[in-house]
DNA sequence: CCATAAAGAGAAACCGGTTTCACATCTCAA
DNA sequence: TTGAGATGTGAAACCGGTTTCTCTTTATGG
């Protein structure tokens, strides 16, 4: 009643295992008609499916990733899942779920299992530091991509994809100051993630760029949830000068900003323009619907399991070179975004602006 | 430079494989101290890991199992995965993401590869049906916990969890009779979901066991997603008497009815009551804050694996009691249901409104 | 008619662990 | 002193496949 193994099958077929492992292997080389027939039908008869364990021990080959994440609840998620799930499909690989919950000591406990569990290689989708993980998973020479990370003494079993958020946020700005915003806010993420700084620091230098000097921008720090958010907005408003736009490190906490406004208010967009980052569903839905900077989530799935498979495919085990792969961010204008209250447009940018 | 095997190891500490098995598995009956600490310090010299898979060839234990969703992108499932993976992790099991996609040939598929990676166990959470998957399951004898289905045939190996939809669904009934709702719509799920019929049924059985008659409830199909809700609520309103209060079998179809209520300006809850069901997050951020049937999903995970661990643990091959547990839903009230328009308050539950 | 190559299939080793069984040594009581 | 039991370890088989090597049979051509 257990199931079949190669042996059985060879018995039953009347010829060695050898023989039906080529059958198998689809190499019919040297292989009788009927001898490949009589094999096919044992297979067949006791429903046999080889062993993709037993497989792996002598290929070295499991036909498995490990895809570390921080939270399957955050909605930046989904869409990226789907795309490594996607592209993971085309070889018949299958996906090791490892939600850290933002703890690192879970996610090295998930580093273990999944270098014992000998996968092919490794999705760092967390934006949790993962500077040990990394090295374990080198030492074992298991491949890996990882996201949004400045990888530091980076193998050549490792290949990063960037998000290039300058671009979109770039437009961001360049919005707002078309509609006359001068006085900034940024509510930033938490700063021990590297992202919150690329984030900030894109949005500062893309100000700076336009000459907007940094002391116009009140930057206060949030945790990219919607409570954050709202915290984050009661601060900034008991600060001195009030700004007239304010972008956030991701749509939840601009979320939550929208909703602090409207329980403190706060006209959005009348007094106040909010950007977000990320454009997850709910920056559609929302009211009014979230001006923010999209990122390709689906595609940046896709493109981590390609450069995974990438890199399984060079050959040889040694030097192999890594990739530094770039994805596009971009502007999507929306509701939450319009012209500042008693303030000149600057001129260069308000043929634009249209108010 | 790959990696060690229990062979170098045992080189390397001049004894035998065998006694290295013994170190590592941490029967240290009969072995000497010096010789474990000699074994010892070569794993930990060689940074030696003992590969899982070489492991379950023997053992018949992959320490693995397979997660079938439908839709990583539906907000149901974050909770459930949470459950199902911290339990998980508490006997160091993985979980192999399977997101069919509400496609029944790529869950087959899926459900191949899980037999053939020789997984300990299923866990089908996709509300698609799934009896071929089933079968094929059975077929290899691999334990199945199985969500809000009705299984047929059920072997020893497949356990189901239910989901008490009446009591949250009575409890909701009850709280529209209170506020005086006499004509009532539901926009269902699909027709070809089980889960809608229960859905339904629940809403019409606790509306006929209070004294409501089958042909006051308006009953209009949707898709469990929000475009379906908007859809309905149009329909609903064109059709001739309007309903005063509307139950939506989930969420996101009641969120679609809320904007669609906005955008054709019927007030919620003055003109029209709302109920949703799942309680995800979006239930409480919504404007109006919507009432809610909800389900305790996190529970329904851990609760399911737990399940499925049982299933493993029970001795013998042949007849195990397979379980059919049921968990319970409960009523949420927040803004989106409030006292009928234009009507009198059946007197039974007029005292529970306070209004 | 025979030498030789090609075709077809099996035996055995191997992958990296676990487990059984046998063997060697040590202890201690008779 | 000796033998029984306890203690400690290794050899080998096994798990279910793949792969190499060898062997037999058949076809081919001179």
């Amino acid at each position: 009643m257990g199931r079949a193994t190669i042996g059985e099958v060879a018995r039953k077929a009347g010829v060695s295992k050898a023989t039906v492992s080529r059958v198998l292997s689809g190499n019919y080389t040297y292989l009788r008609q009927e001898t490949r027939r009589r094999v096919e039908t044992a297979i067949e008869e006791l429903a046999y499916r080889p062993s993709s364990v037993a497989r792996s021990l002598t290929s070295k080959r499991t036909q498995t990733a490990g895809v570390m994440i921080a939270d399957i609840g955050n909605p930046f998620y989904p869409d990226v899942l789907r795309g490594i799930e996607d592209i993971a499909l085309t070889r018949r690989y299958n996906l090791f779920l490892c939600n850290t919950n933002y703890d690192m000591g879970r996610g090295m406990d998930y580093v273990h299992s999944l270098v014992d569990k000998r996968v092919d290689g490794v999705l760092i989708m967390t934006s949790g530091f993962a500077q040990e993980w990394l090295e374990e998973l080198e030492t074992n020479n298991v491949p890996v991509v990882i996201l949004d990370w400045e990888v530091q003494a980076r193998s050549g079993n490792v290949s990063a994809i960037g998000v290039d958020f300058r671009r979109g946020i770039q437009a961001a700005v360049e919005h707002l100051l078309a509609l006359g915003h001068r006085r900034f806010a940024h509510v930033s993420g938490p700063a021990h993630l590297p992202t919150s700084g690329y984030r900030a620091d894109a949005f500062r230098q893309s100000l700076a760029g336009c000459g907007i000097s940094t002391d116009q921008i009140l930057t206060v720090e949030g945790n990219l949830q919607q409570d954050g958010g709202r915290r984050a907005l009661v601060q900034i408003l008991a600060a001195g000068e009030r700004p007239t736009a304010l972008f956030a490190a991701n749509d939840l906490t601009a979320y939550g900003v929208l909703q602090e406004a409207r329980s403190q208010g706060i006209s959005v967009p009348g007094d106040l323009s909010v950007v977000g980052l990320d454009d997850i569903w709910l920056a559609a839905q929302s009211e009014p619907a979230l001006t923010t900077v999209a990122l390709p989530r689906y595609e940046i799935g896709a493109l981590a399991m390609r450069l995974l498979f990438d890199l399984l495919d060079k050959p040889g085990d040694h030097y192999i070179e890594s990739v530094y792969t770039r994805v596009r961010t971009s502007l999507i204008v929306r509701q939450s975004t319009g012209p500042a209250p008693q303030t000149e447009p600057i001129p260069a940018f308000a043929k634009a602006a249209g108010g």
